[in-house]
DNA sequence: AAAAGGGGCAACCGCTCCGCA
DNA sequence: CTGCGGAGCGGTTGCCCCTTT
């Protein structure tokens, strides 16, 4: 067990041991007080004057990922699943960045979901997960359905007046949060479209265009394949699905996939049936 | 009912970036 | 220009809980 050296708050500072593991009430209340007092920032600081025996990097990714006031807990909805899939093929692990997109989600928090839900798909299907297959595997099967779904979900929900006129694109409430990255949209509604807008001739998949609001570049150089692993792929995101299929079939013929349902809680119905993928991949077939 | 296995998630670690002296 | 410290990021680990056998 390390200890850290003596800090300028605490005379006693050098005499205990760092606490690790999971954080109790009563540090996590004195994290909170301490904040609400001194403000966020300085976390080596924070960490010494506050009385807390952890490290500031400890007390920094509590705060940021549990304590938070504006840290949104439970499941990830549909919409909120979209958003990730969609960014995630756009710039890769860019966990933190493709958290400024979710209000109230955590960089953490999206990358668990990633880790435990989307790659465990990945592994079932036998394709890396980072691969231009599953990429349009994502594109055009699983978040179709997934915006199927969500109008769905909508329609379900709308006044018999709303039935009568085609559904308005679905629509973000939440505010992109301000960023201080220049080439940035802020502030801008995140937009999804729906089928009646999509125009299939600009996509190679059979499926509603998915059009986060989001820049095409950035300084972080999302562009950039010394940045972007994706890139480097020669544009595999703009495949063929059909030459991005091929083979596939292979990979998923014995049937020895699980049902799959990456998505959380309430919507665990059909939508990742394998027997649709399956039809899928048969139909990208047939039609070559 | 108990043990084993697996999944989910909070937390840690190491590296990089950035601002400042 | 360089070194240093603070902060942030992405990868990994480990624990807890739930499910299965």
């Amino acid at each position: 067990m390390s200890t850290i050296s003596k800090g300028s708050c605490s005379s006693e500072y050098e005499d205990f041991e760092l606490r690790r593991g999971p954080w109790t009430l009563e540090e996590d209340s004195l994290l909170i007080h301490y904040i609400a007092c001194h403000g966020e920032g300085r976390w080596d600081m924070l960490a010494k004057c506050s009385g807390l025996k952890r490290t500031g990097k400890s007390c920094r990714l509590r705060w940021l990922n549990y304590l938070k006031p504006d840290v949104k807990r439970g499941n990830l909805t549909l919409e909120e699943q979209v958003m990730i899939l969609e960014l995630h093929s756009k710039w890769g692990n860019r966990w933190s960045r493709i958290a400024q997109h979710l209000p109230g989600r955590t960089d953490n928090e999206i990358k668990n979901y990633w880790r435990t839900r989307v790659q465990k798909q990945a592994r079932q299907l036998n394709i890396d997960a980072n691969s231009a297959k599953f990429r349009d595997v994502i594109r055009c099967f699983w978040m179709p359905r997934m915006l199927q779904k969500i109008e769905e979900n909508s329609r379900s929900s709308s006044t018999i007046d709303n039935l009568q006129n085609p559904p308005a694109p679905i629509m973000f409430n939440q505010e992109v949060p301000p960023t201080t990255e220049g080439s940035l949209i802020v502030g801008e509604p995140i937009r999804f479209f729906n089928h009646n807008e999509y125009d299939s001739s600009s996509d190679n998949c059979n499926s509603p265009s998915i059009s986060p609001s989001v820049p095409e570049t950035s300084p972080y150089g999302i562009d950039n394949p010394a940045y972007n692993p994706y890139l480097s792929d020669v544009d595999a995101f703009n495949l063929d699905p059909m030459s991005a299929m091929g083979g596939f079939e292979n990979s998923i013929s014995d049937r020895q996939l699980a049902e799959n349902n990456w998505t959380s809680g309430e919507v665990v119905d059909s939508l990742w049936n394998m027997d649709e993928l399956w039809q899928f991949t048969k139909l990208q077939e047939s039609s070559m």
